[in-house]
DNA sequence: TCGCGAAATGTGATCGATCACATAACGGAA
DNA sequence: TTCCGTTATGTGATCGATCACATTTCGCGA
């Protein structure tokens, strides 16, 4: 592999004059215009792949004010639901011939937020996409009022703001109607965290599907995605009368029947436990979780697709793929025993949600 | 808010005028170049901020052939490690001001690789950072020859290369340390694939605290991280006579306990399973993984650190973090009973390792 | 007051593309 | 052949910074 360490980079120029024509002609030929002869067409696409000629972006956006670049806020990058988008949102963009900044927040609190984007707009993006689990970061970069379009990933169309997302609210009944009709009737719920849209959907699945059957929406907490919520959330809610969870991802079902567990309840026989996500390990958990899959790889594709429509002067618009897809394991079964009884370690009123 | 949409960003002549001085003042003012005097400085800053000047990076970039941009590789970006060590790296370049390109790979053949770099040279990137299991993605990028400084994930320095990694090697070794020292003496390990570096560390420290201690590595599975690797693992190996496993990572860990209790074995009880990486899942699995810590955000931030200092002109130089840190919970105990005997699913010469 | 070197500031070229406009070449009808 | 409207190609300005170099101003000793 030669490795031809040029002494600098051929410039248009260079490829005109090896062409024998001007370096305006080269400019056509380089984007596509009208009013080329073929052979001369031919001639400078031959000495483009003599120089091994390739454009300078700096010269490119600094008169056209365009980078073909795409910025991308990611907050939340290390569970597995929004790392697969952007995974594939990232991979998408580089198919299309876009290059893609990414702000990976640790926090997202409203400064680093801001200034990621304030990063962005300096390198001027065209497009900036938001995968972010807490609606502060959409509300923070909605709020910049920004002139250049912006996705968002989120489950509910917002007004003024291009979304994509999977149906979260109807993934959500779907994982109760399936308890239902195993015969649970006392089914509770640990929520995401509050300033998730993901979270409040599917919150407002497990309510409204329960009371399409008549029953009553009760014990419910509120963590914030992780195994460790999970567990505390399962050492300390109240469990009289309950004979199933529905855990809003699969990582807090994860802790939630760690702390079953602990408290000599055996799962599914003792209660059933649903999660939302599929991620890899699901499927070997013990037992097997049952949970809803989404299909991460359309979203991120979904989003991309959206934004650059955007870019190119398309309307706005939302995109609600598919509803997540419910996975039988074995986590969930009819409820056999009687209503569980167990030593509980905290005690929750059933009606407030209590956050862990 | 004032959304005050400029009819155009304001240029270094637009200060200028405002301050009465002339551009290349600005310039000095910008770039802390010496010979100005305060008063004029203090009004070139007041005009920058008046005006919400921000110098723009093309053109800067078009005459300096700088761009306080990186590119970053990253292949596997959905498993905990790499992903985690993505985050930290990218936000640790945000707080130094710098850009970063991304590319995520979905699969990381020599082609796309080779694209992806390509892309980021024509970005003008001033170094390139690698995250990837697969050493094929080192390979490739260090087979281009690139002028730009290059950082690379890595256990094992490499010639020619500025590394930067966890001691996997220590690591392994305590982890069956840890087993022998609890009474353990035939202790299988299933590693990750041979194309990493990684995991011919982890094994080659498998292999080597075994020996220290007079013992014979025989079983050894071949898998790919994923839990359903341990899982064919666990359900095929050929188990007479082991009491403990050492898988390379912990979602391997998890598909291999599972594969166990399917086969009828209790762990630690009938067999001792240690992971590596600590997962936030790990501890609460069922029974919570015994496994080693690595410190992702440190090898972010470090990689980061060295790929500035080289672009700085700093010599090359390898940079190996802390031995990842032993955390023991459930999954691992003396060995109680007698070798275990369970049917067997599959069969396995004890020398060969087989892929999964 | 003058002179002179250092400090402070200004002027014009430059990076490498596109844009706006001018001009040359072509091809068919009068 | 002449004319004229396309089609093809070329010329010079432009984007917004830095770089190289020229010029002015300042401070201080003779």
């Amino acid at each position: 592999m030669a490795a031809d360490e040029n002494p600098r980079q051929a410039t248009i120029f260079d490829v005109a004059r090896l062409a024998g024509v001007s370096h305006q002609t080269v400019s056509r030929v380089l984007n596509d215009l009208p009013n080329v002869r073929p052979s001369t067409k031919a001639r400078v696409e031959e000495a483009i792949k003599k120089l091994r000629y390739v454009p300078s972006p700096a010269a490119r956006a600094l008169v056209t004010r365009r980078s073909r670049t795409i910025g991308l806020i990611a907050a939340g990058a290390t569970e597995y639901g929004p790392s697969s988008a952007v995974l594939y949102f990232n991979s998408a963009a580089r198919d299309a011939r876009w290059s893609v900044f990414t702000a990976n927040m640790v926090d997202s609190d409203q400064g680093s937020i801001r200034g990621a984007v304030e990063a962005f707009l300096r390198q001027n993006v065209e497009g900036i996409a938001v995968i972010a689990a807490q609606e502060v970061a959409v509300d923070v970069v909605a709020g910049m009022e920004l002139s250049i379009p912006l996705v968002v990933l989120r489950a509910v169309p917002r007004h003024g703001l291009d979304t994509v997302g999977a149906d979260q609210y109807h993934g959500a009944r779907a994982a109760v109607q399936h308890l239902i009709s195993l015969g649970h009737s006392r089914i509770g719920h640990l929520a995401g965290p509050s300033d998730s849209v993901d979270a409040q959907e599917r919150e407002r699945g497990w309510r409204d599907e329960l009371a399409a059957h008549g029953l009553v929406a009760t014990t419910h907490g509120i963590g914030d995605w992780s195994p460790a919520a999970g567990y505390r959330f399962g050492s300390e809610c109240e469990l009289t009368g309950l004979t199933a969870i529905f855990a809003a991802n699969d990582q807090m079902a994860v802790g939630l029947m760690h702390a079953l567990r602990e408290r000599g309840l055996a799962v599914p026989q003792d209660m059933s436990v649903i999660g939302f996500d599929d991620i890899p390990e699901a499927a070997h958990l013990a037992p097997p979780l049952t949970t809803l899959r989404q299909d991460f790889q359309r979203l991120g594709q979904d989003m991309l697709t959206t934004l650059l429509a955007r870019i190119d002067g398309g309307p706005a618009g939302s995109v609600l793929t598919a509803v997540p897809q419910l996975i039988v394991r074995s986590s969930t079964t009819v409820p056999g025993r009687e209503a569980p009884t167990a030593r509980r370690v905290g005690d929750v009123p059933a009606s407030t949600p209590r956050h862990l």
